[in-house]
DNA sequence: CGCAATATTGACGTTTACGTTAGCGTAATG
DNA sequence: CATTACGCTAACGTAAACGTCAATATTGCG
């Protein structure tokens, strides 16, 4: 049962992550946890918020690219001009997301066809051993 | 015209990388351009694999992994086991790669989702400052 | 109660991927 | 022929993203 309240220990196990990393991710100001005295209490909304994190590493953006885009899913009360920036900061990212995904086919697309030469040569010298 | 053989400066200006980002990635041997005298000569293989290169960084991976991607796109003659081993590599990065692209069609959904509401909300204000 | 497990803050260390500066050689140009 | 442009190596510097270590609580268990 995943309860609502973690401790740092039990989502560096759920996220397999380090207590150093949501440290400094919370420095960072990326995530912003409750507290128990000391101790940090990890909510719902935080490990949303650290999916999109991890998520937003493996897609190449950096912690900062990052946290501007976490604000997007945070959209309170802002004022007009702000949310209108916040607007604008996402359609950029989805562009260049899109962008990325296409290119990311034709990779795929490339190193496919690579393996395909590669599985030739081994087949080849499979049947000259055989 | 783009002729065979290009400069540093060529290469920088083609690719928008400084000479310091090239000479760094022929230490790590991605590259291995050719010399006349000290100067440094770029092929069209070099402009290849540059272009690999940027597209494996745009995608996160590190230079040391996009070092052992390269290696599948200069299968020469290389041993039996080495062949089989260059293979089983290049399958498990066009997995990693193909489940990158699923995890950002999901992130592009996502995102284009909080933008509807993000528009959403910019209508509503706007009519009622309207 | 004692002790291991888990947590905290701070501070310094490390790796990756270059930037920057210094000092030098070569080449073309006004 | 001096200067400007371009290139080289070597070496030190730097920003990002943590790792690691020390010193100190707190908490649950036998």
């Amino acid at each position: 049962m995943t309860h609502d309240l973690m401790t740092i220990g039990e989502m560096c196990a759920t996220f397999d992550v380090t207590p150093r990393t949501l440290r400094f991710y919370e420095s960072r100001e990326l995530l912003a946890p409750m507290r128990d005295g000391s101790k940090r209490l990890f909510t719902r909304r935080d490990r949303a918020r650290l999916k999109l994190i991890l998520r937003g590493k493996r897609f190449g953006f950096s912690l900062e690219e990052i946290r501007q885009l976490l604000e997007l899913y945070e959209v309170g009360d802002q004022q007009m001009t702000q949310l209108v920036k916040t607007h604008e900061l996402g359609i950029r990212h989805l562009d260049e997301m899109v962008a990325r995904r296409d290119e990311l086919t034709l990779a795929i697309a490339d190193l496919r066809e690579q393996l395909d030469l590669v599985e030739a040569l081994l087949t080849d010298r499979q049947k000259v051993a055989g």
